[in-house]
DNA sequence: TATATGTATTATAATAAGTAATACAAAGTT
DNA sequence: AACTTTGTATTACTTATTATAATACATATA
């Protein structure tokens, strides 16, 4: 998987990492159970600090999509896609996106064409330069 | 319209004023040229700092939700509903949450039903505790 | 034993974020 | 003219964040 960093991005180096894995999940491009770079593979790779590295993957496994065995390495979870509860955090980015969509006039069907059609094509690329959270 | 703050919060105030404002457009609660409180009495109403309002008011000018007088303050655009095109925010907010659905494993019936009842529910309380970029 | 993994610790530097206090400029009101 | 109200600009201060670096550690594998 390749992974483009900005680093003249306003978004963390770190974010910018979780970002494109999650991406890289979601799009199918990382199976469940793949396993990742180690962290200092991963630094040397794309030229940061091992602890960067770290820092996402952390994250990650907080968030529940990878799992970390000091022996192996990172991989992507094996029974990540069993969990099917929504979030709060998609209750919350959506409302929020809902509200803003809704402010400027757009109507229900055009929000949920977009939906959709961003459901459908997950692109790792489109988040490149933008902040997540 | 109520603004309910939370102090202890991770999401600045400025931010949460802003994601109210938003929220209160676009549950029409706040309607296309109404005026908002002026910074002063805002900042007092609340117990904050005028330039913390002054900051909100700002982003959201510049989001284009609200045009800024000298003379007779903020309110909402009277244009607002009148642009229709998606936003940048939009579809790469939706990108990263798509994303995280798609790895948890929800099916895209799902993630739209989702999309559609947000819609629907526009609620200015929901994002109270919540940060949003 | 050597090597690979992630982690912990400590330090440092640079930048950004957040809030506040005060003064200013512009326009309306009395 | 004087006063009030509007948003804005400036400055300051504190805190938090970000990223890096250099080690050292614990664990397991080859």
């Amino acid at each position: 998987m390749i992974l483009q960093l900005n680093m003249s991005s306003d978004t963390p180096i770190y974010m910018q990492l979780r970002n494109q894995i999650v991406m890289g999940i979601g799009s199918g491009e990382l199976k469940t159970g793949e396993g990742l770079p180690s962290v200092r593979q991963l630094a040397v790779d794309i030229g940061i600090n091992m602890m960067t590295v770290s820092k996402a993957y952390n994250i990650l496994k907080n968030e529940g999509y990878i799992e970390i065995d000091r022996r192996h390495g990172a991989k992507v979870r094996e029974d990540l896609d069993s969990n099917r509860k929504p979030t709060e955090k998609l209750e919350y980015g959506l409302s929020l996106l809902a509200a803003e969509s809704k402010a400027k006039g757009m109507d229900k069907e055009t929000f949920l064409k977009i939906c959709e059609k961003t459901f459908n094509d997950i692109n790792t690329q489109k988040l490149k330069e933008h902040r997540a959270c």
